[in-house]
This record gives C-alpha cells, sequence and structure tokens, in this order.
DNA sequence: CCTCTCACTGGAGACGCG
DNA sequence: CCGCGTCC
DNA sequence: ACGTCCAGTGAGAG
C-alpha cells in the first residue's frame, strides 16, 4: 500500500523533487525493480476475454511470462537494464495488514466461485482479479525466464523495496524502478516512475529525486521517515484526523513523532493504542537487506535456444515470436554495450532533435502537459 | 462554504492487424 | 493514429 | 505462502 498520499504531498510540496524525462535520456541505465509487484500486474491485465488467465495445454499459467519477457526486452530496447528483484519474507509488522487482505481474497475468492456457478462472466471476471495472488511458482517461472534471457535477479531477505533502494543507493543501479512510494522511504535517491509503459502509453518516466523531496519539505531524512508513518504505511496505524496537510506541518513545527504526541490534543487526535511507530521508523531507518557489495549483478547473453525450449517446449508459446522477441534482445544489448557506454551517467534534459522519434516524444510531452497540471483536487483512496 | 477524511469503485499488459 | 482482438 | 495503487466519486465532520 506503499506511503498514504505521498506523491501528491511531493508534488504539492515540493515539485523540484519531480523531473519529467524523456526515456531516450534514459539510455544506458541500470534500474531496480520489484519482480513480485511485476507478475502481480500480469497477473491481473494479461487474461482473454472470459477472464481467464492466459495457459498452456497443462492449464499452467504463463500471463506472468508473457508480460515478463516482453516487457523486459521493451526496457532494453530503449536501453534499459532491469535487475528484478524479488520479495522475501514479510516482516512481522506487516502481518496484520497482510491479515486483512487475505480475508478480503477470501471474500473475493467466494464471489468469483458464485459468479462462475452462475455463468456470470463480468462478475467472474472482476472478483477473480482481486483474488490474484503470487505463488512460488509464478516467481520460480520468472526466475528461470531471466536466468535463461541473461537478466539478473536478486532475492531480497524480506521487502524487495528495500532491497531496491539500496542497490541505489550503492551506486549498483541509478535508481529503483517503482510505483511504490515507500521506496523513498526506504531512501532510494532516485526513484523513476511510469517506467514500464511510458513508451506504450506515451507517458513520460518521472524521476524523483529524494535529495530534493527533503529540500522542498525542508526536512531531514528521519522527519521525512516519521511524516511517511503519520501519513499511513504498512506497518502500523496511524493518527486518525491527521491527513497530508496536518502530517507535514505538524512534523515542520515538532520534528518528530515523540514531540507530536506530547503536544497534540490527544482528546482530539488520539494516537492508535499500543502504537508501534518506533518499530516502524526502524524498519525503514534500517531495513533487513542483503548488503549491496555482497551481490552480483550482471547481464548477460541471451540462451536463445534455452529459452526456446522452455517458452515453447514447455509453455506452449509460438516459436517464430519468442525466437523474435530473443534477437530483439540480442540485438539491443550488443548495441547497448558497445556504443553507448558512454553517456549513461549523464540525465541531461535536452529539446531533443529533429529524429522521428524525438518528434514524437515532444508531442506525447505537450499533450500530456496540457492535460495535467491540476493540482486544486483532492483525491482519497481506501 | 471550505477543508479534510474516509469508504467505495474501477481499472491496470503488450502486440499487431485493419 | 486509433480500436479491438489475440497472445497461451 | 502474504502482496497494489491511483483516480474519481460522495457523504459527513469540523
Amino acid at each position: 500500500m506503499g506511503i498514504h498520499g505521498l506523491s501528491k504531498v511531493i508534488a504539492d510540496n515540493a515539485p523540484a523533487a519531480l523531473k519529467e524525462v524523456p526515456i531516450k535520456a534514459c539510455f544506458g541505465r541500470k534500474v531496480a525493480v520489484d519482480a513480485s509487484m511485476s507478475i502481480y500486474q500480469f497477473l491481473i491485465a494479461v487474461r482473454q476475454q472470459d477472464g481467464m488467465q492466459l495457459t498452456n495445454e497443462a492449464g499452467e499459467t504463463t500471463s506472468h511470462l508473457m508480460g515478463m519477457l516482453y516487457r523486459t526486452i521493451r526496457m532494453f530496447e530503449n536501453g534499459i537494464k532491469p535487475v528484478y528483484v524479488f520479495d522475501g519474507k514479510p516482516p512481522d509488522m506487516k502481518s496484520n495488514e497482510l491479515k486483512k487482505r487475505g480475508v478480503k481474497r477470501e471474500g473475493a475468492e467466494k464471489a468469483a466461485a458464485a459468479a462462475e456457478e452462475t455463468g456470470d462472466t463480468e462478475n467472474f471476471d472482476k472478483f477473480s482479479r482481486r483474488t490474484v495472488k503470487v505463488t512460488k511458482e509464478h516467481n520460480d517461472d520468472c526466475k528461470k525466464l531471466l536466468k535463461l534471457m541473461g537478466v539478473p535477479y536478486i532475492e531480497a531477505p524480506c521487502e524487495a523495496e528495500a532491497q531496491c533502494a539500496i542497490l541505489a543507493k550503492s551506486g549498483k543501479v541509478y535508481a529503483a524502478g517503482s510505483e511504490d512510494m515507500d521506496t523513498l522511504t526506504f531512501g532510494t535517491p532516485v526513484l523513476m516512475r511510469h517506467l514500464t509503459f511510458s513508451e506504450a502509453r506515451k507517458m513520460p518516466v518521472v524521476e524523483i529525486e529524494l535529495a530534493k523531496v527533503l529540500e522542498g519539505l525542508e526536512m531531514t531524512m528521519d522527519q521525512f521517515i516519521d511524516m511517511c508513518i503519520l501519513l499511513g504505511c504498512d506497518y502500523c496505524d496511524s493518527i486518525k484526523g491527521i491527513g497530508p496537510t496536518r502530517a507535514v506541518s505538524l512534523i515542520k513545527e515538532h520534528k518528530n513523532i515523540e514531540t507530536i504526541l506530547e503536544k497534540l490534543d490527544s482528546k482530539k487526535y488520539p494516537a492508535p493504542e499500543d502504537w508501534p511507530y518506533q518499530a516502524a521508523r526502524e524498519l525503514f531507518r534500517a531495513p533487513n537487506v542483503t548488503k549491496a557489495e555482497e551481490l552480483d549483478v550482471k547481464w548477460e547473453a541471451p540462451d536463445e535456444e534455452g529459452v526456446v525450449a522452455y517458452l515453447v517446449g514447455e509453455k506452449g508459446f509460438n516459436e517464430d515470436r519468442v525466437r523474435s522477441a530473443i534477437q530483439k534482445l540480442i540485438k539491443t544489448r550488443t548495441g547497448t554495450t558497445q556504443g553507448r557506454l558512454g553517456d549513461y551517467f549523464k540525465p541531461v534534459e535536452k529539446p531533443a532533435g529533429s529524429t522521428s522519434a524525438a518528434k514524437r516524444k515532444m508531442d506525447a510531452k505537450a499533450a500530456s502537459g496540457s492535460a495535467k497540471k491540476k493540482g486544486g483536487s483532492f483525491m482519497k483512496k481506501k
């Protein structure tokens, strides 16, 4: 669930931290991506008309492999080298949150089963998407595919987002590529959003720079973490009646949650009972991660025959499609390491030249520029 | 009237053809 | 440049 | 053996 409302807080209070980056300027960048989150999205989205996932003849789901294969290749075509990070064991503090989600999913499972029985495809589709769960098999399938593709992956001991942040902090990758704002709370210096579908949807990549977030909010990192806890994180409740506006001003005035609890009118804004905000804070400050020095992150040549044997032989993919996909990977991969290594740390944003690609980018940018900037409204979710 | 919170909802991938 | 069906 | 996250809506409190 990330940090509740953080993206709006940043947009309102630290706009300078946000930068729209043409996808071209991302060429050569290495990025850490939360694998489980990607798989989850594929399992939800990659379906056929009847709401069923794609499967091979044996009935094994293939939606996640399809998504992983093509999205990864698309990133490579743009010169972006992903390293996938898999979740480990969730922290104990998350168990309350997880229990809530489990109960919800059970309800959805029942509703989906009922809809299936009565032949209500619309409702079956709707509810079955809410029953999606990434299993060990899904993860293992994707690890096998990535290995064959020559794309590195890491198994995090705990939260993938925290591991992504460490990789970026250490310089092993340029940024964490995620939609999940708590990657910033875990301390990634740069967060890249809308990375995966920027080309397909003409949505610009947005970079969020942590240093500028802190500058704009006039907070230290510790104050920022406390603010995130007040906004609402996965690890503990927040104070009822304190939303984005009050969270920002309370931290600015009192600097930390301890002082806020002293000064705040506890009749009006009672803190949750047995509120483990200090433990949550500790999870953000010092998360359980593997040290970056111990990790080996290398992109290798894809094993075309291996990929074909797996996807075509075992999973029923179309051979021509798989081979041409791998060819794209091989072509862009060698192109990347040969020519472009030089400009890989310069994020320069420039007006762009005269290529058709550049022109398309500018059009997309202009369109999105007029459609957005609408900062007044209030948005809420659950 | 304005500001804010909360609850509920829907939609979400990538490709290629016409 | 789209809308929409197909991928497995 | 878990797991989203945004954006739009409306109701209600202060």
